[in-house]
Order: structure tokens, then sequence, then C-alpha cells
DNA sequence: CTGCGAGTCAAAC
DNA sequence: GTTTGACTCGCAG
């Protein structure tokens, strides 16, 4: 079962999910149309709304599809959501923790499918912000809902 | 401060 | 095989 999440936010964000489980969010100027349905999805929305109006929110327990990705990106995925809200990790620390380099996280991260979820706005480079595949402006705004400047 | 070269490693070509 | 980054470090101007 397929279902659609949308929320109005500096853009709107925009939720897939394929039988419970989040396969994709994206950003943009426009809302999908809605497809609510499962409970998963009906607290998914509620806690998206919450966490938009700046409360912290633990999205560490809703089940993502990484089946599609490699298994670097998945073990440095899998990491990243160890990252706790208001927290910052970056590039480098990750690349040690997970003997590679910071570019190739960055790699990773570029592969997110699904942001917010699996928290790669709180990876950023050691001196400064980092990219975001959906811009860093967005990037910068996650992170002051969490209470971080940058 | 800005710029550039080298090191790095997974992905893309 | 070569090139390209959501990076970092060091060293010049």
């Amino acid at each position: 079962m397929l279902e659609v999440i949308s929320v109005r936010w500096v853009k709107f964000v925009n939720v897939v999910l394929k039988n419970e489980i989040v396969v994709r969010v994206t950003f943009n100027d426009h809302p999908f149309y809605e497809n609510i349905q499962s409970d998963t999805a009906k607290s998914l929305k509620s806690d998206l709304e919450r966490y938009f109006k700046g409360e912290r929110v633990d999205f560490s327990s809703y089940e993502v599809s990484l089946s599609e990705l490699s298994d670097f990106v998945r073990v440095v995925l899998d990491e990243v959501r160890t990252i706790p809200y208001g927290n910052v990790a970056t590039y480098k620390e990750l690349a040690e923790r997970l003997k590679t380099s910071p570019r190739a996280i960055g790699q990773a991260l570029k592969r997110n499918p699904v942001p917010i979820i699996i928290p790669c706005h709180r990876v950023v480079a050691k001196s400064g912000l980092g990219g975001f595949s959906a811009g860093t402006d967005i990037k910068r705004e996650l992170l002051k809902l969490e209470g971080l400047k940058l």
C-alpha cells in the first residue's frame, strides 16, 4: 500500500510510504496529494508537524527502506541515525569511526533517500556547514529548528 | 582572510 | 582505467 504525507514548512515536505515503511522524503514547491490511512502515517504526520514547530521529536523508530543502496551507504546512514536531536557530527568524525574518508561520507549522505528521518543534516563540515542534497538553505533551517546556529 | 595542492576513497564514467 | 565530490590539512600570499 502506498501512502503520501505532505506538510507545509519553508518548503513542502513530501513523504512517501510503502507498506508503512518510509521510502522517500522530498522538498518541493508544491504539496503532493495526500493519502494517509495507516496509524504509522498518521503518527508520522503529527510528528513532522511537531518537529517543524520546534519540538524535540525522535524519528528513529520509523522504518526506512534502504534496499536499493550499496552496503557502504547503508552503513554510513545507520551511523548517522545514532546522532541524537540537537547534536552534530563532522564528516571527519564519521570517517574515523567507519575507517574511511570524509569525502566518501559526503558521497554516501548525498544518497540519503529520506532526509529528516535519517538526520543527515546533523553532519557538518569541520569548518562550516557542508553540503545538502536539497540545498544548504534547507540544511541551515533544519539545524536552526534543533537550536543550532552555524 | 582567500586560494591551491595533496591526500583520501566510494561512485560514476 | 580516469574523474569527481555534501572533505580536510597545510602552506603560501
